[in-house]
RNA sequence: GCGUCGGUGGUAGAGUGGUCAAUUACACUUGGCUGUAAACCAAGCGCCUUCGGGCUACGUAGGUUCGAAUCCUACCCGGCGCA
């Protein structure tokens, strides 16, 4: 019996509401997934999570592997070492591929350290034939620049890592040591944090990239994703202990989704990750054009959808048979003083709410809305108090596992359609 | 009373004859945030505008100058020192 399995309760149409069985625990779904980057969902203790409506969460092999992956292993995984009897996630470190090097602009910084110093440095293979991989490094590559940290260059968003078919090569963000991820290290990452789930190193791209580019990252994430696979099998203890979930990518391109799902979801994995990057500055139907390929994977295949957050697109992903979603949204969007309400996201620290008595979101069972009010977090983040990013961001992630554990009842109850129409309509205050 | 230093936009604080409607920070107004390099980032922030520009502004009132927040005079206000 594999560690990470599936069953499925009810469906409406392609929508289902099921449980995720992990080793950790049973996860209902549809389930909203907190992200807990390194080992914290920023500003929330675990011993609040039940009141949230947490069932689990996803931190990261990169940030993890950059600082603090010992003290993680030795303290008993990512699980128990933040003390929170529930089932985990590890994401594989793949995104940060894409956000610290690819997506960043077209122009290679000089920050950035070219193939050839990583390859002095041991860290890289030379990747025969391919001096220009993603077509993508307009910089200039023969000139000398060297691979050293430099604050402003990195807060400007110059690229810190390099692809190629072996894998990534980078420099960390915080003190711009070099490093190389390839599928089998951020797998075998990944076992020492010991998460229930955790992913197969992919290659993230951004719907806007270019056919040949989505094609290209597809392939390689493919071929990464065996590679992924074969270093988990042949690790029998984690085996019995860590569910591993393939990767699939394709951009906005129908053809590459559906060959990307059904090549990822007949490899044996345990779980399906449907890739990529659903910013709304690429579009608003990224989501939707990548949907489509989820009818490709077998039947039952517990799938996740990775960095899905904003509550129509949960509805949206729900409707398509996405059973998990995690997201910074409601953290980062809480930190940032944006809230969610039934009638759609509010800014907190705006002037309107100065005098507003009233709860943030009537009607909420969250701790923040049961004991305070929309006046008093407004103060909190005029008056820059720690306290209110975290009342904020309390509420936010209750919104969101409220919204997903109302679409699971929902579906339940054959009434997920009507549930989303209304929920929509009042959320976009039609 | 005498001497001295100083009075700049909501605040602090630059500027010290033209490139100044005035650097910068904070405050303020608003927008953004989708597998977290994010307790972050961005825009706006005297009035009017046909967006070319126009008008009023750097304690108050005069003056010098082609031109003054910047120089001069008087006055008002504040700090400090001496009586």
């Amino acid at each position: 019996m594999p560690p990470v399995r599936l069953t499925i309760e009810a469906k409406h149409s392609s929508a289902r509401a099921g449980v995720l069985h992990t080793p950790r625990g049973d996860i209902l779904t549809p389930a909203f997934v907190p992200v807990a980057t390194k080992a914290d969902i920023k500003g929330i203790e675990s011993a609040k999570f039940p009141s949230l409506g947490v069932q689990t969460l996803i931190a990261n092999t990169y940030h993890l592997y950059l600082s603090g992956l010992d003290a993680v292993e030795k303290g008993g995984g990512v699980a128990k070492f933040m003390n929170w009897n529930g089932p985990t996630m590890t994401d594989s470190g793949g995104f940060q591929v894409f956000s610290l090097g690819t997506g960043f602009g077209k122009k290679i910084s000089k920050f950035t350290p070219e193939k050839k110093d990583l390859q002095q440095n041991g860290l890289a293979k030379a990747p025969e034939g391919s001096e220009d991989p993603r077509g993508s490094f307009d910089g200039d590559l023969s000139s000398s620049a060297p691979a050293v940290y430099d604050e402003d260059l990195a807060t400007s968003h110059g690229k810190l890592a390099i692809v190629d078919d072996e894998g990534v090569s980078f420099t960390s963000h915080l003190d711009g040591s070099l490093h190389r991820f390839t599928p089998e290290r951020s797998v075998e990452i990944q076992h020492r944090l010991g998460a229930d789930i955790f992913f197969a190193f992919d290659q993230c791209t951004a719907p806007t990239d270019s056919y040949e580019e989505q094609k290209e990252a597809m392939e390689r994430t493919h071929a990464w994703a065996k590679r992924s696979l074969s270093t988990h099998r042949q690790n029998l203890d984690a085996n019995t202990k860590q569910g591993i979930y393939g990767i699939g990518q394709g951009g906005q391109f129908d053809d590459l989704r559906r060959e990307s799902a059904r090549t990822i979801g007949n490899m044996g994995f345990d779980g399906f990750g449907l890739g990529g990057s659903f910013s709304r500055k690429y579009g608003d139907h990224s989501l939707q054009s990548a949907l489509a390929m989820l009818t490709e994977l077998p039947e039952g295949m517990s799938v996740h959808g990775l960095g899905v957050g904003e509550p129509e697109d949960i509805l949206l992903g729900a409707a398509h048979g996405v059973d998990t979603f995690d997201c910074v949204t409601p953290t980062r969007n809480g930190r940032n003083g944006g809230l969610y309400t039934k009638r759609g996201k509010i800014q907190i620290p705006n002037a309107e709410h100065q005098y507003d008595y009233s709860p943030i979101d009537e009607g909420c069972q969250c701790p923040t809305c049961q004991n305070h009010t929309r006046a008093y977090v407004h103060h909190l983040f005029r008056t820059r108090e720690i306290l209110g990013p975290i009342l904020a961001s309390m509420h936010n992630i209750y919104f969101l596992t409220k919204l997903c554990s109302d679409i699971r009842e929902s579906i339940l109850n054959g009434q997920f359609e009507q549930f989303k129409n209304s929920f929509l309509e009042t959320y976009k205050g039609n």
